[in-house]
DNA sequence: CCTTGACCTTGAGTCCACTCCAGGTGTTAC
DNA sequence: GTAACACCTGGAGTGGACTCAAGGTCAAGG
Protein backbone atom coordinates (compact mmCIF):
# COMPACT_ATOMS: atom_id res chain seq x y z
CA UNK A 1 0.00 0.00 0.00
CA UNK A 2 1.10 3.16 -1.02
CA UNK A 3 1.09 6.19 1.36
CA UNK A 4 -1.73 7.87 -0.45
CA UNK A 5 -4.18 4.98 0.21
CA UNK A 6 -3.05 4.62 3.88
CA UNK A 7 -3.53 7.96 4.10
CA UNK A 8 -7.23 7.71 2.52
CA UNK A 9 -8.13 4.76 4.40
CA UNK A 10 -6.84 6.06 7.86
CA UNK A 11 -7.71 10.05 7.60
CA UNK A 12 -4.67 10.79 8.53
CA UNK A 13 -2.00 12.90 6.24
CA UNK A 14 0.78 11.53 4.46
CA UNK A 15 2.82 14.06 6.62
CA UNK A 16 1.80 12.42 9.81
CA UNK A 17 2.06 9.14 9.04
CA UNK A 18 5.95 9.85 8.15
CA UNK A 19 6.33 11.84 11.07
CA UNK A 20 4.98 8.66 13.64
CA UNK A 21 7.82 6.70 11.85
CA UNK A 22 10.56 9.33 12.19
CA UNK A 23 9.95 9.31 15.91
CA UNK A 24 9.60 5.68 16.11
CA UNK A 25 6.23 4.98 16.75
CA UNK A 26 6.32 2.30 13.66
CA UNK A 27 8.91 1.12 12.71
CA UNK A 28 11.01 2.05 9.11
CA UNK A 29 8.29 1.05 6.56
CA UNK A 30 9.51 -1.08 3.38
CA UNK A 31 10.04 0.74 0.83
CA UNK A 32 10.02 0.01 -3.45
CA UNK A 33 12.41 0.46 -5.82
CA UNK A 34 11.94 3.99 -6.58
CA UNK A 35 12.40 4.00 -2.44
CA UNK A 36 8.11 4.93 -1.66
CA UNK A 37 7.00 3.44 0.96
CA UNK A 38 5.07 0.43 0.84
CA UNK A 39 3.28 -0.52 3.86
CA UNK A 40 2.20 -3.77 4.82
CA UNK A 41 -0.81 -5.41 6.62
CA UNK A 42 1.00 -4.93 9.88
CA UNK A 43 1.77 -1.70 9.36
CA UNK A 44 -1.80 -1.07 8.65
CA UNK A 45 -2.85 -2.95 11.72
CA UNK A 46 -0.43 -1.02 14.08
CA UNK A 47 -0.93 2.19 12.71
CA UNK A 48 -4.98 1.34 13.48
CA UNK A 49 -4.06 0.73 16.54
CA UNK A 50 -1.96 3.96 17.35
CA UNK A 51 -4.90 5.79 15.75
CA UNK A 52 -7.50 4.49 18.03
CA UNK A 53 -5.50 4.89 20.82
CA UNK A 54 -4.87 9.00 20.00
CA UNK A 55 -8.02 8.96 19.69
CA UNK A 56 -8.66 8.55 23.19
CA UNK A 57 -5.71 11.06 24.27
CA UNK A 58 -3.44 8.48 24.86
CA UNK A 59 0.63 10.84 24.46
CA UNK A 60 2.50 9.71 21.62
CA UNK A 61 5.60 9.12 24.18
CA UNK A 62 3.68 6.20 25.62
CA UNK A 63 3.01 4.92 22.38
CA UNK A 64 6.29 4.85 21.12
CA UNK A 65 7.63 3.18 24.45
CA UNK A 66 5.12 0.51 24.32
CA UNK A 67 5.53 -0.28 20.83
CA UNK A 68 9.32 0.14 21.00
CA UNK A 69 8.73 -2.74 23.63
CA UNK A 70 6.45 -4.32 21.45
CA UNK A 71 8.96 -4.92 18.92
CA UNK A 72 11.82 -6.53 21.37
CA UNK A 73 9.70 -9.83 21.72
CA UNK A 74 7.83 -11.37 24.34
CA UNK A 75 9.99 -10.91 27.40
CA UNK A 76 8.05 -7.24 27.50
CA UNK A 77 4.76 -8.81 27.68
CA UNK A 78 4.82 -7.63 31.67
CA UNK A 79 6.51 -4.02 30.68
CA UNK A 80 3.52 -3.88 28.16
CA UNK A 81 0.85 -5.06 30.40
CA UNK A 82 2.06 -2.35 33.16
CA UNK A 83 1.56 0.27 30.40
CA UNK A 84 -2.07 -0.97 29.32
CA UNK A 85 -3.14 -0.95 32.67
CA UNK A 86 -1.55 2.68 33.71
CA UNK A 87 -3.25 4.26 30.08
CA UNK A 88 -6.15 2.14 31.12
CA UNK A 89 -6.91 3.31 34.29
CA UNK A 90 -6.05 7.39 33.31
CA UNK A 91 -8.56 6.78 30.65
CA UNK A 92 -11.43 5.51 32.57
CA UNK A 93 -10.68 8.64 35.40
CA UNK A 94 -10.79 11.02 32.00
CA UNK A 95 -14.01 9.16 31.10
CA UNK A 96 -15.67 9.63 34.22
CA UNK A 97 -14.78 13.34 34.66
CA UNK A 98 -15.92 14.23 31.09
CA UNK A 99 -19.18 12.23 32.06
CA UNK A 100 -19.81 14.47 34.42
CA UNK A 101 -19.02 17.83 32.48
CA UNK A 102 -21.64 15.78 30.35
CA UNK A 103 -24.38 16.11 32.80
CA UNK A 104 -23.60 19.35 33.85
CA UNK A 105 -24.25 20.41 30.02
CA UNK A 106 -27.20 18.62 29.89
CA UNK A 107 -28.60 20.59 33.26
CA UNK A 108 -27.42 23.90 31.91
CA UNK A 109 -29.35 22.84 28.33
CA UNK A 110 -32.63 22.11 30.20
CA UNK A 111 -32.35 24.82 32.52
CA UNK A 112 -32.30 27.15 29.24
CA UNK A 113 -34.77 25.36 27.81
CA UNK A 114 -36.85 26.37 30.89
CA UNK A 115 -36.04 30.17 30.73
CA UNK A 116 -36.74 30.36 27.14
CA UNK A 117 -40.63 29.35 27.82
CA UNK A 118 -41.01 31.14 30.53
CA UNK A 119 -40.23 34.28 28.54
CA UNK A 120 -42.30 33.07 25.38
CA UNK A 121 -44.77 32.42 28.17
CA UNK A 122 -44.56 36.07 29.00
CA UNK A 123 -44.30 37.29 25.77
CA UNK A 124 -47.64 35.56 24.80
CA UNK A 125 -49.32 35.36 27.47
CA UNK B 1 -10.27 36.66 47.68
CA UNK B 2 -6.68 37.30 46.74
CA UNK B 3 -5.51 35.25 43.48
CA UNK B 4 -3.22 33.02 46.00
CA UNK B 5 -6.18 32.07 47.67
CA UNK B 6 -8.42 30.98 44.22
CA UNK B 7 -5.26 29.82 42.54
CA UNK B 8 -5.16 27.32 45.83
CA UNK B 9 -8.58 26.24 46.06
CA UNK B 10 -9.01 25.51 42.33
CA UNK B 11 -4.96 24.20 41.86
CA UNK B 12 -4.97 27.16 38.95
CA UNK B 13 -1.37 28.25 38.75
CA UNK B 14 -1.51 32.36 39.27
CA UNK B 15 -0.49 33.10 35.91
CA UNK B 16 -3.29 30.57 34.43
CA UNK B 17 -5.55 32.92 36.56
CA UNK B 18 -4.41 36.38 34.78
CA UNK B 19 -4.27 34.97 31.44
CA UNK B 20 -7.97 33.76 31.45
CA UNK B 21 -8.82 37.55 32.26
CA UNK B 22 -6.15 38.63 29.88
CA UNK B 23 -8.46 36.76 27.00
CA UNK B 24 -11.04 37.86 28.06
CA UNK B 25 -12.67 34.36 29.42
CA UNK B 26 -13.57 36.60 32.94
CA UNK B 27 -14.16 39.57 32.83
CA UNK B 28 -11.87 41.91 34.35
CA UNK B 29 -11.07 41.41 38.46
CA UNK B 30 -11.83 43.93 40.60
CA UNK B 31 -8.89 45.20 42.36
CA UNK B 32 -8.07 46.54 46.28
CA UNK B 33 -6.44 49.43 46.96
CA UNK B 34 -2.86 48.30 46.07
CA UNK B 35 -4.06 46.97 42.38
CA UNK B 36 -4.22 43.30 43.66
CA UNK B 37 -6.84 41.01 41.84
CA UNK B 38 -9.80 40.61 44.41
CA UNK B 39 -11.61 37.98 43.52
CA UNK B 40 -15.74 37.35 44.36
CA UNK B 41 -17.67 35.02 45.00
CA UNK B 42 -19.23 35.53 40.91
CA UNK B 43 -15.60 35.29 39.79
CA UNK B 44 -15.06 31.63 41.36
CA UNK B 45 -18.46 30.41 40.01
CA UNK B 46 -17.04 30.85 36.86
CA UNK B 47 -13.65 29.88 37.40
CA UNK B 48 -15.24 26.38 38.65
CA UNK B 49 -17.36 26.30 35.92
CA UNK B 50 -14.24 27.30 33.29
CA UNK B 51 -12.41 24.36 34.79
CA UNK B 52 -15.07 22.49 34.46
CA UNK B 53 -15.65 22.57 31.03
CA UNK B 54 -11.81 22.71 30.15
CA UNK B 55 -11.37 18.89 32.19
CA UNK B 56 -13.90 17.98 29.55
CA UNK B 57 -11.76 19.36 26.63
CA UNK B 58 -13.95 22.51 25.32
CA UNK B 59 -11.55 24.79 23.55
CA UNK B 60 -10.68 28.35 25.05
CA UNK B 61 -11.85 29.88 21.79
CA UNK B 62 -15.72 28.47 22.60
CA UNK B 63 -15.45 29.05 26.59
CA UNK B 64 -14.40 32.61 25.00
CA UNK B 65 -17.64 33.44 23.17
CA UNK B 66 -19.73 31.82 26.01
CA UNK B 67 -18.57 33.82 28.43
CA UNK B 68 -18.82 36.86 26.11
CA UNK B 69 -22.28 35.96 25.27
CA UNK B 70 -23.17 35.54 29.03
CA UNK B 71 -22.00 39.11 30.10
CA UNK B 72 -24.99 40.65 27.03
CA UNK B 73 -27.90 39.28 29.26
CA UNK B 74 -30.80 37.23 28.34
CA UNK B 75 -31.05 38.23 24.13
CA UNK B 76 -27.96 35.98 24.15
CA UNK B 77 -29.80 32.68 25.82
CA UNK B 78 -30.61 30.85 22.58
CA UNK B 79 -27.10 31.61 21.30
CA UNK B 80 -25.74 30.29 24.37
CA UNK B 81 -27.49 27.40 24.17
CA UNK B 82 -26.68 26.69 20.91
CA UNK B 83 -23.06 26.72 21.63
CA UNK B 84 -23.96 24.28 24.65
CA UNK B 85 -25.81 21.87 22.86
CA UNK B 86 -22.75 21.64 20.16
CA UNK B 87 -20.17 21.04 22.84
CA UNK B 88 -22.32 18.54 24.67
CA UNK B 89 -22.96 16.66 21.34
CA UNK B 90 -19.40 16.60 20.44
CA UNK B 91 -18.92 15.23 24.25
CA UNK B 92 -21.03 12.50 23.77
CA UNK B 93 -19.18 11.40 20.80
CA UNK B 94 -15.57 11.60 22.63
CA UNK B 95 -16.62 9.59 25.65
CA UNK B 96 -18.56 6.99 23.42
CA UNK B 97 -14.89 6.86 21.16
CA UNK B 98 -13.11 6.93 24.59
CA UNK B 99 -15.25 4.05 25.91
CA UNK B 100 -14.44 2.07 22.79
CA UNK B 101 -10.57 2.56 23.52
CA UNK B 102 -11.21 2.02 26.99
CA UNK B 103 -12.84 -1.54 25.93
CA UNK B 104 -10.28 -2.29 23.76
CA UNK B 105 -7.53 -2.07 26.12
CA UNK B 106 -9.31 -4.04 28.73
CA UNK B 107 -9.74 -6.61 26.20
CA UNK B 108 -5.81 -6.48 25.26
CA UNK B 109 -4.70 -6.87 28.93
CA UNK B 110 -6.56 -9.72 29.16
CA UNK B 111 -4.65 -10.95 26.05
CA UNK B 112 -1.79 -10.61 28.02
CA UNK B 113 -3.23 -11.82 31.38
CA UNK B 114 -3.65 -15.23 29.28
CA UNK B 115 -0.50 -15.33 28.06
CA UNK B 116 1.36 -14.73 31.05
CA UNK B 117 -0.73 -17.48 32.40
CA UNK B 118 0.67 -20.00 29.78
CA UNK B 119 4.13 -18.96 29.96
CA UNK B 120 3.89 -19.61 33.83
CA UNK B 121 1.89 -22.95 33.10
CA UNK B 122 5.10 -24.08 30.54
CA UNK B 123 7.72 -23.41 32.53
CA UNK B 124 6.28 -24.97 35.82
CA UNK B 125 4.35 -27.61 34.35
C1' DC C 1 13.46 15.55 -24.00
C1' DC C 2 10.42 17.72 -21.03
C1' DT C 3 6.64 17.94 -18.00
C1' DT C 4 3.63 16.08 -14.60
C1' DG C 5 2.69 13.87 -10.48
C1' DA C 6 3.57 10.97 -6.60
C1' DC C 7 6.83 10.51 -3.51
C1' DC C 8 11.24 11.60 -0.90
C1' DT C 9 14.18 14.36 3.00
C1' DT C 10 15.38 17.90 6.26
C1' DG C 11 14.17 21.48 8.77
C1' DA C 12 11.21 25.13 9.98
C1' DG C 13 6.53 26.80 11.23
C1' DT C 14 1.90 26.54 13.58
C1' DC C 15 -1.58 26.01 17.06
C1' DC C 16 -3.18 25.55 21.66
C1' DA C 17 -2.89 26.29 26.30
C1' DC C 18 -0.34 27.52 29.23
C1' DT C 19 4.18 28.97 31.86
C1' DC C 20 8.06 31.71 32.79
C1' DC C 21 10.77 35.90 33.11
C1' DA C 22 12.41 40.62 33.91
C1' DG C 23 11.57 44.55 35.93
C1' DG C 24 8.37 47.30 38.78
C1' DT C 25 5.08 48.67 42.89
C1' DG C 26 2.96 48.68 47.48
C1' DT C 27 2.66 47.02 52.32
C1' DT C 28 4.57 44.93 56.45
C1' DA C 29 8.40 43.57 59.62
C1' DC C 30 12.64 44.49 61.57
C1' DG D 1 15.29 52.74 55.50
C1' DT D 2 15.78 48.48 53.71
C1' DA D 3 14.50 43.79 53.21
C1' DA D 4 10.98 40.46 52.33
C1' DC D 5 6.96 39.44 50.19
C1' DA D 6 2.78 39.27 47.44
C1' DC D 7 1.42 41.04 43.64
C1' DC D 8 1.61 43.63 39.09
C1' DT D 9 2.66 44.07 33.64
C1' DG D 10 4.16 42.93 28.93
C1' DG D 11 6.28 39.87 26.40
C1' DA D 12 8.85 35.75 25.44
C1' DG D 13 9.32 30.70 25.92
C1' DT D 14 7.58 25.78 26.21
C1' DG D 15 5.60 21.18 25.02
C1' DG D 16 2.81 18.24 22.38
C1' DA D 17 1.35 16.99 18.06
C1' DC D 18 1.32 17.87 14.05
C1' DT D 19 1.85 20.60 9.33
C1' DC D 20 4.16 22.98 5.77
C1' DA D 21 7.89 24.37 2.58
C1' DA D 22 11.91 23.94 -0.34
C1' DG D 23 14.37 21.38 -3.10
C1' DG D 24 15.24 16.68 -5.01
C1' DT D 25 14.25 11.85 -7.30
C1' DC D 26 11.86 8.73 -10.29
C1' DA D 27 8.61 6.73 -13.79
C1' DA D 28 5.16 7.49 -17.21
C1' DG D 29 2.90 10.25 -20.93
C1' DG D 30 2.90 13.52 -24.88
Amino acid sequence: MTIAEVSKNFHLSPDTLRYYERIGLIPPVHRNSSGFRDYTETDCRRIEFIICMRSAGLPLEVLIEYMQLYMQGDETIPARKEILIRQRDELAQRIADMQKTLDRLNQKISIYDERLLRREHELLG
